[in-house]
DNA sequence: ACAATATGCAACCTTTTGGTTGCCTGTCAA
DNA sequence: TTGACAGGCAACCAAAAGGTTGCATATTGT
């Protein structure tokens, strides 16, 4: 097996909000080129959007297409969903459990 | 407003797997001590997961009590409710179309 | 009272992360 | 063919993250 799960890729790839913004535009307009991506994160280099789009692709967030000079990137948000539906949806059914556990505990704290 | 956004503090929280893994505990078998999470992942100091629970409580994805000496440990699912509801929902909704763009242009590739 | 228990605090260390600069490669257009 | 344009690669750097050790504090049982 991996080293690293797939899972954990997907988790610290969204770990960062320039990542998470970076997916958030492709929402927007899907199938952008680095350039054009870089042109709405002023303030940082190329070469850093371009680190943050491989880690995004390592985590199979995006996925690229070369056309010509320049790279085409695309969401791929099925990861996303396999997280949600896999991990988060496990403490969505316990919601009320727990904090009824959490609410019982805060009662009995102030007696 | 906040320096660092609400939400940023729960996706950090979340990507490392020794965290996840201590809501995942604390889902199985809510309010448990310091010491009973730290028996639960041997070959780590009970500082280390004392770390890592700070963290946790700093995102608000736990709550504790402390009761006499010691210190329990209540999950808090809500902050990872929003987190899906608000952020993975729309990647959720533009699934489909996310996809359908990917296809069309691995078929432009090819060409 | 006192020893054991449960946790907190702080300094310190190493690795990872996010970012930069500098240079190289490939592609298009005149 | 020769710039200009899009992107890749590698070295380097500062800051944050994850972890440790050592000591301090508060509670409890005998």
């Amino acid at each position: 097996m991996d080293l690293v799960s797939k899972a954990d890729l997907v988790f610290k790839a969204l770990a960062d909000a320039s990542r998470r913004d970076l997916l958030d535009r492709l929402r927007a307009d899907n199938g952008q080129t680095l350039n054009q991506l870089c042109a709405g994160v002023p303030g940082m280099t190329r070469q850093a959007v371009s680190k943050h789009l491989a880690i995004l692709e390592e985590a199979n967030l995006i996925a690229t297409v070369k056309r010509g000079r320049e790279k085409l990137h695309y969401l791929n948000p099925v990861p996303i969903h396999e997280i949600a539906e896999r991990w988060i949806g496990k403490f969505e059914r316990s919601r009320l459990d727990a904090l009824s556990d959490l609410k019982k505990a805060l009662e009995s704290g102030d007696e």
